[in-house]
Parts: C-alpha cells; structure tokens; sequence
DNA sequence: TGCTTACGTTAGAAGTTATAACTATCCGGA
DNA sequence: TCCGGATAGTTATAACTTCTAACGTAAGCA
C-alpha cells in the first residue's frame, strides 16, 4: 500500500503530495461529507495556498473520483482477502458491515446520492465487477435450493455484467439479492435511519443475512 | 393541495411566492441534484435579484429542509392513499416505486447520503413514523407464518418506534425487512448502479417482493 | 555550470451564501 | 381619503468557493 515506485525524485514527491492530499481530503469528508469538500481548506492544512492543488489534481472532481476509485479499491481488496480465508457469505457480509462502519461517509460516495451528471470512468466499473466476481465465488459456494423463478429466466438472458463467470441462473439471482438487501440494511443504518428507534442495528443486519443465508 | 387559507393579501402573495420558489428548486434538484441547489439561481428564474429569497427562506439549509418536509410529506400522503384503496403489501411497494422513479432525487433527498451533522426537526421525523404506521398496517394485515427469530425478540423490548402500534413482534421485524429489502434494489436502482448490467431492475424489484411476501 | 521543467506564489475572474442599508410599495386604520 | 408602518425588493459588500493566468524560484539533469 505504501510502496512507491521508485522513480525520478520528482515524481516520488509529486506522489507522495497527492497521497497527502487525498489523505486530508478523507478526513474533511469522514466529518463533513463529500458535498463539502473544499480544497482550498485542504491546501491551507498542508500549509500551501489555494491554487497550488491544481498542479496534482486539475479539479475538484477529479480528486472526488480518485476518492471513489480509492474506495471501491478499498471495498475490493477488503472483501478479496476476507473471502480467501474461507470463503463463506457470512463472512464476507460481516467484513462488508465493519467496512462500512468503519467509514460511512466512504461507503456512501460509492453507493450513496450520485450526482446526476456524472458518469464513472471505466476503470472504476472494472473493480466494481471485480467485487461482483468475489460475492459471486461466494454465492456458487453456497448451496441453493430454491425453486427457479421467473426472474431467473431472466437473469439467464441477461447475464453480461457476470463478465463470463460460470455461475447458474439462480446464483445470479442469489448474488443480487445479497447485494441488494445487505445494502439496504446498511446504508438505512449509515444515513441515521434508524437512530430514532432503539433496536440495535447490528441484530437486524445478521437476521437479515440468516435470513438470507436459510432460504 | 393548491388551497390557500385566506388570509391577508400580504400572507397570501408570500405563500405563493415560497411555492414558487419550491417549485423552481425542485426542477433544479431534478436535474443536477440538492448539492448543486443554487438560491442565487432560483432567484434569477424568477426575475428578482439575489438577496430577495432570504424574504422568504432564512437560509439555504431551511429552503432545503422545507424540501426534505414536502418529500416526507408527499411519501406519506402516497402511501396513505395506496393503502386505503385495498391495503395490501403489494400495491404498497409498487406505489413506492412508482412515487420513487417519478423522481429520484427526490427520494434520495430523503434517503440518500446525508449531510454529518444534519439533524432533521422533530415534524419531519412525525411525517416519517406515519409512513411506519401505513406499513405497519399493512403488515398486520398479511398472515405470518414464518417461526420467531432471535431478532424478534429483541425488538420486543425495543419497540418504541412503532409509537403504540400493537403489531406483535414478528410483524414489527416483517416491516423492517419490508422496508430495507425494498429500499436496497430501489436506491441502487435510482443511484444508477444497475445501469451497466442489463437486466431489468423492475423485475429484480417484482422478484425481491415476491420473495418477501412468499416467507 | 547552465537549461529545462515543474512547483508555488500572488492576482484575479466568476461563482456561491448571506448581511446591511436603502428605497419603494402596498395594506390597513383613522 | 390620506397617512404611517410593515414589508418587498433593490444594490453594495463581505467572505467564501473553484479555477485560470502570469510570474519567480528552485530543483533535477546533462
């Protein structure tokens, strides 16, 4: 993670400043979002004035997207070395949920409000179907023995975002609804949903997964 | 909706200027998202120059609240209106998706990222625990015949927030995965990331339901 | 030793939210 | 009918923001 290339001077300190900045950039988000990234604050915590930033990143979303690779990054390597040690869907949904306590401002910039416009670049979707690869590993493991729905019928004509992975029908689905509902548990708990009522979050969550994990 | 309580002229013209201004804000939040909500703009749309909404909204953060209120607002009233006509599970969850894709920021005003510190004022959180007890209702209705999990017996002493509501537990956690089941497709849904595969997400949605009604 | 390149600086343009001070206008009571 | 006070909208201004331009300096490389 903190390997650097070893290249010309030059380009280890330009590497090294941009690793600081994103470094501030995530403790400005963690506390105040990512709506109110300011990189002249972000610049005058290195102690340098505004405009200097731009020589490392040319704008604010391009910083904002580095941010968002980062994270998917994060999530993928995360979950990739949480399913080689056994790889079991309880696992990797606890792993999942410590993830995204750990920083939940981090988890919502991946799967939170997008802004309208945007559009991630490929590389991005590159990892993030690399994370759909390891829960789908995770899912053909798993025995299933559900009866075929109509929703896998078609699942079996629309299965391109499986990009060539061998699982049935039926796992697709699996994978999907463990995507789906771990999500929708989670960032319910992460947005404050649930502050109000007294029932602890993390006990919903696992009865979410048994549920899961029993069908 | 469009009634007016006949007061004075005065009263009357700045209730219909703040509805204009709501108007106006929501056409802006559709297309490029709360974050980039621009008073200064607003007040541009309508003719008069700048400082001229703080008449009106004390702040950015009231405008945007007053928002939040009206989505809340909106929800329930279309919940409300679904579950009187035949209050069944079903046609619940098709009304949310209908009134979520009619607008997705507008569900994502709600139920997407929020900002750290925000703290949504106690009427609003009155608005949202309505929209509980419709569910609640609704769940009540449907029978049950799934055996207790260790998470119902939990919420049976954490059951505050069904604010006197006397569904037994079981029918309390019903309601809970009614809700972050069908929240989960629909946000990942409105937040763009089933674009890239090419299923349909309405049917991923059906089967979710079904499955959710099914246990 | 010099040349080149990249870094960081200040200045400034065009936005934003928000406040202050001023004017005009409208509403209501005498 | 007329006049006084509340209110709407105006401009000016402050303090922010992102981002560009122009300039000096300093570091690396041949």
């Amino acid at each position: 993670m903190t390997e650097t290339k070893t290249k010309t001077p030059r380009e280890r300190y330009r590497a090294q400043v941009r690793a600081e900045i994103k470094e501030h950039a995530w403790e400005q988000i963690a506390t105040t979002g990512a709506s109110a990234l300011s990189l002249n604050a972000i610049a005058k915590q290195m102690g340098m004035s505004g405009p200097a930033l731009y020589r490392y990143y040319a704008s604010r979303d391009e910083l904002i997207t580095e941010l968002i690779r980062d994270a998917y990054r994060s999530l993928a390597d995360t979950l990739r070395s949480a399913s080689t040690t056994g790889a079991d869907l309880a696992a990797l949904a606890h792993t999942l949920r410590a993830w995204a306590l750990e920083d939940p401002q981090r988890y919502l910039l991946i799967y939170g409000t997008p802004v309208p416009g945007y559009h991630a670049p490929d590389d991005i979707t590159l990892i993030s179907s690399e994370t759909m690869a390891i829960l789908l590993d995770a899912c053909t493991a798993l025995p299933s023995d559900s009866p075929a729905t109509p929703f896998d019928a078609h699942l079996a004509d629309h299965r391109d975002w499986a990009a060539g992975h061998p699982a049935p029908p039926a796992v697709l689905h699996r994978a999907l609804s463990f995507w789906t509902r771990l999500h929708g548990v989670l960032s319910l708990e992460l947005a404050g949903h649930f502050t109000g009522m007294r029932f602890d979050p993390a006990q919903l969550f696992a009865a979410e997964l048994d549920d899961l994990l029993a069908c």
